[in-house]
DNA sequence: GGCCCACTACCACTTTTGAGGTATCCAGCA
DNA sequence: TGCTGGATACCTCAAAAGTGGTAGTGGGCC
């Protein structure tokens, strides 16, 4: 095989070990290479400009900015960009984010080897898939309503300690109002309180820590 | 440096792709090697005894028990164990059970490579150091009284979502001795009420989602 | 023996939550 | 145009949470 037909792959990861570990893995292959590494969202997006690789693996956690939104700016730019979502993080709504912001993939890092560079092949031969692990924990949730985006600020201010009442000064509506965001909050999430709705939300990667 | 005083290193991880680099920096330095490893903690003991390591690299969270677990363990059948932990959870809870349960070191995931290779030379002469950026974390609560075990019981059960009088029935205790366990969980966490109790408690590795 | 601490328990009281229901306004859509 | 969904607001009422204080019991420690 040429190096002209090798697959260019580019890793965006925080953790220099682990991007390690996946360009002796990616390099290893005969059919592909590491072109280039970022640690950083912003560094994502230039390298991506400078080096326009085939296949992207994207942390969800970056320090700068989340890897959905680096997603979304690369595709932006370059609606046939093929990113593959690699992350430990499993919550259903980042998964069903990131494919809805056009992944090819999503992956956890506790994948074996062999599964990532055959997943890495597929993504650049343009099928979308991703592990069945992955796949069950999007088809846990799927007939049910997901939150609004004030339904998450209020959930946001849950998880801060933060009584109704303070709530509802914060976002400048009635504490009445406050209640039924709240309610409606743990009816869609399966809440028997606030407690157990701010855990959920955390659990499927609602909000964050 | 001949082979027979190389640092024989062990690494613990359910992440092969991290332990890939983790194997690449350790084996690129003359004085140390990459031994064996590991992806449960039932594993890591196994071949801790076989193989003595003189340095190992723990994860915190594995597939069967906690990396504190193992600790604990390995340091009861070998109190030399020199034992870095080496995880992306930086809860100073978690950090203070490791260092208290003999741990040489913890060390976060973004760690540089050259840093890392350091801390495991330190901790193979026999020092016991941690990075700034954890002993940080240390400090932010040094003089706090901590939990109780009680309080942690109760504490997990209002992550479950669970009212006081059930939390009473499952611990066989009354409502009020529950109030009374939840209000010195939030005086001691800061927490203005359940949510953020748990919610803090989250952050600092005193309960795992 | 005396002391401290964790756990237990009960009482009284206020505040907050959560479950009902009804209703208005507005924007987007068929 | 009429319908739907989201956000807003108000009402009532019961239940739960949170605050304050007092106190017994058993273990471990000086």
């Amino acid at each position: 095989m040429s190096e002209s037909t090798r697959i260019r792959v580019f890793s965006v990861d925080d953790h220099p070990l682990l991007r390690e570990g996946i360009a002796a893995i990616v390099n290893s292959q005969a059919d592909m290479e590491l072109t280039v590494q970022a640690a950083t969202g912003r560094e994502a997006l230039q390298l991506y400009r400078q080096h326009l690789p085939d296949v992207t693996l994207l942390d969800l956690r970056l320090p700068d900015m989340t890897g959905i939104d680096v997603l979304i700016a690369i595709r932006n730019e370059f609606p046939d960009a093929r990113v593959i979502m690699f992350t430990t993080f499993e919550g259903d709504v980042e998964i069903q984010r990131a494919m809805e912001a056009g992944a090819r993939g999503y992956v956890l890092k506790n994948m074996p080897p062999r599964e990532l560079v055959e997943l890495i092949r597929q993504a650049h031969s343009g099928r979308k898939r991703v592990p069945a692990e992955v796949a069950a924990k999007l088809a846990e949730h799927l007939g049910e309503e997901r939150l609004t985006q004030r339904e998450v600020d209020v959930l946001r201010h849950l998880a801060g300690g933060n009584r109704n009442r303070d709530i509802a000064e914060r976002l400048f509506i009635s504490e009445e109002t406050v209640k039924v965001h709240v309610k409606h909050v743990m009816e869609k999430l399966g809440a028997s309180d606030r407690t157990q709705a701010v855990v959920i939300a955390l659990r499927r990667g609602i909000i964050q820590l």
